[in-house]
DNA sequence: GGAGATGATTGAAG
DNA sequence: CTTCAATCATCTCC
């Protein structure tokens, strides 16, 4: 029986002696010398717990109360912290300091880009900019495609907001419910604010990888409805014939160096009624086809620098129109050529043709 | 429908 | 950053 002074040890370890909400018998119990009361006490106290379930709510709580008015409590609890904490450390140990989840920060990134998150861009994303930029002068079908895809967008990006609302709200109150929760918990158990924080950055864990699966399917989403309008944006028009005559005289004008300056670029841009980007792009196109087959573009040098001969001479005589050099009207002009100057394109025209 | 022309895109190089 | 070179996707002409 040497359970017994163990028992009996743990009795008044506890300290329940004194306690105004246990019956006397119990304390009574506690400083006893006697075997058989102590045999009793015991007796009483398995009693006691075998019948708890079957008290009322009332006298559970009114057990609960005595509980926490016991003047051993506050020490007993403080214990209870201390080992608690060192137990949650060394769980947490191992479980803090996660980086960020790399698969997270593509999806913000991306959503912060195509400005489905943060601050609004009118409307407007990376895909459109650029889109506009390429799509340079193209004219209203291609504002109104714009249009489109900044409503379809706007529409991604509301349904996105009021998602991660609803999400962040829910998150707050289930969060604050069990905090709550925790709190009330804490005057009955050990509950150190660690483990509260533990479990709130738990339940943020869980939320964030809802909000996450809503993170994915709104970068789906904008990727389709980008790959739609990119498909559109490769539906080209080629350049008006006006454009075309205007880079090619450039270029030919400029054959010894075919690259324009940035200044060269904007006007030629603005004559045509392209980006720049575009008249990069021509020009880039340009060189590397002209250098490949230069007889295939032979014929076509010829007459652009024939008529570029043609626009120097006639700048000369009427000096005062020349300050459009570039953009000959070839009726209007050739109407208003002098026999003399009709002579002078006809040999350059045959000058570079056989040349 | 096919061939060639043409504007745009992409990746490498400087 | 610009340019080159290759390539793609579409347009235009026959």
């Amino acid at each position: 029986m040497d359970e017994q002074p163990r028992l009996m040890h743990s009795h008044t370890g506890v300290g329940m002696a004194g306690h105004p909400g246990l019956p006397q018998h119990m304390q009574e119990g506690t400083g006893g010398t006697d075997g058989d009361g102590r045999k009793q006490d015991i007796g009483d106290i398995l009693q006691q717990i075998m019948t708890i379930t079957d008290q009322s709510l009332d006298e559970a709580q009114a057990r609960k109360h005595a509980l926490n008015c016991h003047r051993m409590k506050p020490a007993l609890f403080n214990v209870l912290c201390e080992i608690k904490e060192k137990t949650v450390l060394s769980i947490r140990g191992a479980q803090e300091e996660e980086p960020p989840d790399p698969q997270l920060m593509r999806l913000d990134n991306m959503l912060l880009a195509e400005g489905v998150s943060g601050p609004e861009k009118g409307g407007g994303s990376a895909a459109a900019a650029a889109a506009a930029a390429a799509s340079g002068g193209a004219g209203a079908d291609n504002s109104a495609e714009h249009s489109d895809y900044r409503a379809k967008l706007s529409q991604i990006r509301q349904i996105y907001h009021t998602e991660l609302e609803k999400y962040e709200q829910a998150c707050n109150e289930f969060t604050t419910h069990v905090m709550n929760l925790l709190r009330e918990q804490s005057r009955t158990r050990p509950i150190s604010p660690k483990e509260i924080e533990r479990m709130v950055s738990i339940i943020h864990r869980k939320f964030s990888s809802i909000q996450m699966q809503l993170k994915q399917s709104t970068c789906e989403a904008v990727m389709i409805l980008r790959s739609r309008f990119l498909d559109a944006r490769r539906k080209r028009r080629n350049f008006n014939k006006q454009a075309t005559e205007i880079l090619n005289e450039y270029f030919y004008s400029h054959l010894s160096n075919p690259y324009p300056s940035e200044e060269a670029k904007e006007e030629l841009a603005k004559k045509c009624a392209i980006t720049v980007a575009q008249v990069s792009n021509w020009f880039g196109n340009k060189r590397i086809r002209y250098k490949k087959n230069i007889g295939k573009f032979q014929e076509e040098a010829n007459m652009y620098a024939a008529r570029t001969a043609v626009n120097a001479a006639n700048a000369s005589s009427h000096g005062s129109q020349a300050n459009s050099p570039s953009t000959p009207n070839s009726a209007g002009e050739t109407g208003m050529l002098s026999g003399c100057y009709r002579k002078l394109l006809l040999f350059f025209f045959f000058f570079f043709s056989f040349v």
